[in-house]
This record gives C-alpha cells, structure tokens and sequence, in this order.
DNA sequence: GAGCACTGC
C-alpha cells in the first residue's frame, strides 16, 4: 500500500515512485538512494520506512543540526502531529521526542556518540544516512560504525538493521561498492536550468582573481535584470569585506545601485540575518559569501551566481602535526554545487571566473575531510566502541598510513592506549576511556582529566569549553574594548585570560541584565557573545561527564599554577622552548620547527622560556594560538616519556 | 604585528 499523500504539501518527484521505492527499501537491507536536491527523499524515505512497520526507531541523520530540527518540523506537519511525538529530533543541547516517536532526526555526529555506548545501536531497526556526498568526517565515521553494527546483528542473530544511504549523484558507486555492491535507486530530481558562462580570456591566470570577480560583478550588474540577485563565492571575511568596500565605492558612480551583503560565518547573527531581507526598492542584492551559502543558507531570490572558483580549506599534515589553511581551487563538484545555487527556484545563470580549460584542470570532487583530519579522535572513539585492531579500520576512503599512525602515536602520548603484550592490539586505558566520554580532541579531554587530580577542574571545564567555541576576543577598536582586555589580560597567558574574561561575563550575567543588554554590554568590551553562550553550553554538558565518571570538581582559585599544569599535561605535545637567536620558539618534541607566538595573543611581545599552546597553524607564519607560560618541570617527564617509546 | 573556510559531538 503506498502512504497516503496529503493535499496540502506540494507534489514532489518523489510521489511518482513511492511503491518501487518501498519495494527496494523493504527487499535489500542495504540501499543507495540518489536524489538531488528538491526530489523530497528527505522528508519521504523516513515515512516510506515507518510503513514498513517493523519494530524500532528509524533514525535519519543530517550533518547540519539547523536541516536536523527544520525536517523533523515539516515532516511533523505532513504526519499531522505535533514535533516531539511520531517524529522527534535530537542534536546537541536540544531534543524533542517521546516513547512513542518512531522517526528521529539527527545529526550524524550525534547518533555516532550514541554509537559509543551502544556499538550495535539496538533501539534503531533503519538508519538513514542523508546527505552522505558531502562526506563528513562524523559521516564517513558513522558508515563504518554502521557497516560493523550491520554485520555483528547479523552474525548474533538479531533483528536486521536496514541501512539507506541518500546521496546526490555523485561518487554512488563509493557507497555502493562500502556495502557489498549495495542496489542503487535514482529519483530524478527538480532543479531548473543554470547557463554557466566562462571568463575563458582568464585561461591559466590565478593571479588577481579578486580583480576579476569584481570585473565579473559589475559586468554582470550592468547586463543582468536588476531584479536578479547576485550571489559571489569568495574565500574569507577579509576579502569579502575589502570587495564589499569597493564595491560600495563603486557604487557612488551607477545608475542602478546595488545592494551589498557580507555572509560568512563568523558574522554578527543580525548582519547575517540581513540577506533574507528584501533589498532597498529599486537596488540590486549583491550578497558577498563564504562557502557558508554552499549547503547551510539557502538565500532566496538568487538567479545569478559568481563563482572565484577558489576556497579556504585546511589540511592537516601528519608527519609534523599541523594544520594548514590556505586557498585552493575548488573541485568539478562544488562548482557544479555553487552553480546550482542559481536554480533553486528558477532558470538561472552562473559567472565562472576562470576559463573552461582551467575548469577541466579541476578535481572531480574535493578531497574528503577524513583524508586531511587529524583522526586521533576519530580513532579514540572506534576503540572505545571496542575496535581492537587499529590495522581492520577499512573506512570509505582510507586515510593514508601516516595518518593512521599519526594517531596512534598521539593517544599513546596522552596514554589513552597502549599496545597489548603482543603488540598487534590496542588496548583502551582507563584514562582513555573517560577521554573518549568528552566531546573534544583527546588533547583537551586530557586536560579535563588531569584537572580532577590538580584539583582546578572547575577552571579546566571553562578553559576547554571556550577552546571549543568560536573565537572569544572580536578585534574592535573602540577604547571600551581595549579596556576590557586590559583588564583580563594575565601574564600567566591566554588560557588564563580567557578564564577571566568568562568570569567578567558571568558577573554581568547574573546581574540579570536582558539579552539586549548583555548583547551592548558584550559589544562594548569587545567579546564575542555567541561564543560566551555556546562556552556556557558545552561547559555544562562536560561538568555533566565529569560528574558521572566520579572526577573530583574542585576549584583552584587564585592558584592558577594548576591549571596550568593540567594544561602541560594534555598539551605536552605542544611545549617549547624559546630560542634566543632565532627569536622564536622550539618545540621540545621536534625542536627544527620553529614557531612564532601568534600576534593576537596577549603573550605576542614578551619572550617567557618556556611555554604550551592549544593550537598550531600555518597560514602567514607558523603561528602558535592560545599560548600560556610554564615551567619546563611540568613536562619534563611526560616529554622523555614520549621520546623513549618513540 | 597578523588576521580562522565550514560543520559537529
């Protein structure tokens, strides 16, 4: 029987094919179901696979929380209930659901937490994996997790679980030849036409590309209906807001005017907010955008895209440990992807700044994120479920063995495995078994750990919990701020300052002062409050882990020297030693790789002797951020340790 | 004295 379709939600490619649909999911326990975007799959394959009514949850995971909450509403609709009761979700900080929900949207990353505490995942009879060509690190995870879950349930006789992966046409066969050449099902899809056009007089030439994408803009704004918005994919806030400020200039000189809007993702949430707006009556939208309005914003109104043909990526390089962000070409792929961002909801054009050939030269698809990670998290956790042999991790795309090894020598470092007596297995530590519990790189969670015995937890938890969060500090230059970051500033490094600023942040909270205010307040000292609110958040889910693996929450007060310590504890890795000739620093593990002191850090124009960072980047110079001050003691054993077993 | 692309637990 096919589900009924109710009158009030449109039609959808989708509904032509239900039956076979059915047929396929209920007939094969593994299935590919390509789509592009618009077909409906994400909203109907869950409810085709509640019809098959067997016992359990159907879970259907996102890599975005936002898609995660906004489908479980929809669907919620189409089911008429209310969200939270047949259809649920669950993403960080937030769920909806009831004993009686029997579809449950995610985030992948999410139902890979759950996947640690139950390997088997036994409440769930389907799992769907939506949005698998975009290839995550938390998805391409999860297919392994669910491909060992499939074959174990199997092997003990238990209740088959059914996995669906929907993908766009892309890479199918990938997927397919993961799970035992698994049958691949194609909806057709219902996007309209994009004409790309290509600069081909640019054959070869990357030099000044920013140049010619606003050669590009103009051209375009003088040729295209003024109704048309323009869409332009950039690489960073940097440019967008120098391409924004000449095009503003520019602007002064036309007839037609245009409408500049900056997007990216560390823009205020207001400014943001400020692209779904329509633009001023007779001016032109030009919205100026990170890889953001890729996948997460869809911006209505947008017929014309400009493609730079460029992104920021970062790569992680295993043989020295650090991670690399610069810009490169974009694939086939995501250029395809920017230019279907022109035919959302009509015909539309797409400006590639770059000729055919150089189009030619391009990857087919971009390299996946589990290929340039730094996997010892990754790893972490697939021990943690049980996985004994590093060397049987067969993922969909397998990261090199310098990758894998890269790893390994990390969570020996941090002591969360250790080889068995043969020396082929790996096994968890107790320490490693509380550090895969926390939702953060293994460095930190060491930090965590080692502050229950130092006795400076409480500091511990906010340090780590702003580590994860966006940057704190908003370059401003308003006198308030520079006040405001005087006053926290510590000698003792940015760890230390981050722990005050958060404290000054609390006070002013418990004042009890409106969001609007709280808002003016953080403007005023230059903080970023989308930061301090998530801090908040992550801080009190990790004291939740804490509490519940019997650490000991105690505070250090004024005796910052232990968060310190607990600090050269987890990020031991990361200690140097200053070089007077050199003027810079030496790390103590591989003192040919000189590091700078990251100027943004309050500790960029003193030299101390000896310090540990949370984080090594190579975008202008190698750059040390978040740095503090320690003493050569604290790491001096858990140093010579790492170097024996090397 | 340089700027961190984007997600997510």
């Amino acid at each position: 029987m096919a589900p009924q379709v109710h009158s009030d939600r449109l039609s959808l490619p989708i509904d032509d094919v239900q039956e076979q649909l059915q047929e396929i999911v209920a007939d094969s326990d593994t299935c590919i179901i390509l789509g592009e975007t618009g077909c409906g799959k994400s909203t109907q394959i869950p409810q085709i696979c509640m019809n098959l009514n067997r016992p359990g949850q159907i879970a259907i995971t996102q890599p975005r929380r936002v898609a995660a909450m906004s489908l479980a509403m929809r669907v919620s609709d189409e089911v008429r209930s209310e969200v939270g009761e047949k259809v649920g979700y669950r993403v960080r900080f937030d769920a909806k659901s009831c004993e009686s929900t029997r579809i449950m949207y995610m985030t992948d990353g999410m139902l890979l937490r759950e996947a640690i505490n139950d390997g088997l995942l036994q409440k769930y009879s389907v799992i769907i994996v939506d949005e698998a060509h975009e290839r995550s690190l938390h998805t391409d995870v999860l297919l392994y997790t669910l491909r060992l879950a499939q074959r174990q349930r199997r092997a003990q006789g238990m209740d088959e679980l059914k996995i669906v992966i929907m993908s766009a046409t892309m890479n199918a066969h990938l997927f397919s030849t993961y799970f035992d050449n698994a049958p691949i099902y194609l909806i057709k899809g219902r996007t309209f036409p994009v004409e790309v056009l290509y600069a081909e007089a640019l054959d070869g030439d990357g030099s000044d590309y920013l140049y010619n994408v606003l050669i590009a803009i103009l051209q375009a704004h003088e040729q295209e209906p003024i109704s048309d918005d323009i869409l332009v994919f950039l690489t960073g806030r940097e440019e967008i807001e120098l391409t924004a400020a000449k095009l503003r200039d520019l602007n002064e000189k036309l007839s037609n005017k245009m409408a500049v809007y900056p997007l990216y993702a560390a823009l205020k949430t207001a400014q943001q907010q400020k692209v779904f707006e329509p633009a001023p009556e007779g001016e032109r939208k030009v919205i100026l955008s990170t890889n953001i309005a890729e996948t997460s914003l869809t911006i209505p109104g947008v017929r014309i895209v400009i493609d730079s043909g460029k992104v920021k990526l970062k790569t992680f390089t295993a043989v020295d440990g650090i991670d690399v962000l610069r810009v490169e070409r974009i694939s086939k792929a995501q250029a395809a992807q920017r230019a279907g961002r022109a035919g959302r909801e009509s015909s539309g054009k797409c400006y590639r700044v770059y000729s055919s050939k150089d189009y030619e030269r391009m990857k087919q698809s971009s390299i996946a994120e589990i290929l340039r990670s730094n996997l010892s998290a990754v790893i972490l956790e697939l021990i943690s479920m049980g996985l004994k042999n590093i060397k049987s991790i067969k993922l969909i795309e397998q990261p090199n063995q310098e990758m894998m090894d890269s790893a390994e020598r990390q969570l020996k470092g941090l002591g969360a495995v250790r080889d068995s007596k043969s020396g082929k297995k790996l096994h968890l530590t107790e320490q490693g078994a509380i550090m895969a519990k926390f939702p953060v790189e293994p460095p930190l969670s060491k930090v965590l750990l080692s502050s229950s015995s130092l006795q400076c937890c409480e500091e511990a938890l906010t340090v780590v919990a702003l580590l994860s969060s966006e940057e704190l500090f908003l370059q401003s230059d308003e006198d308030s701020a520079t006040v405001t970051r005087r006053k926290v500033s510590s000698t003792e490094g940015d760890h230390v300052t981050m722990l005050n600023a958060y404290a000054l942040y609390k006070m002013e909270k418990n004042k009890k002062t409106s969001n609007k205010q709280l808002a003016a307040w953080a403007h005023e000292c230059g903080l970023n409050l989308r930061a301090l609110t998530h801090a908040t958040k992550v801080r009190k889910q990790l004291r939740e882990i804490a509490a519940k693996e019997g650490m000991t929450i105690q505070s250090c007060g004024a005796d910052r020297d232990k968060l310190r310590k607990a600090l050269s504890c987890g990020l031991f890795m990361n200690a140097c030693e200053y070089d007077n000739q050199k003027d810079a620093y030496r790390l103590l593990l591989s003192p040919s790789t000189l590091v700078r002191i990251h100027p943004s850090s309050v500790l960029a124009r003193s030299r101390p002797a000896y310090i540990v960072f949370s984080q090594l980047l190579r975008t202008t110079d190698l750059y040390a951020k978040d740095v503090s001050v320690i003493d050569r003691s604290w790491v001096e054993t858990a140093i010579s340790e790492f170097k024996k077993r090397k």
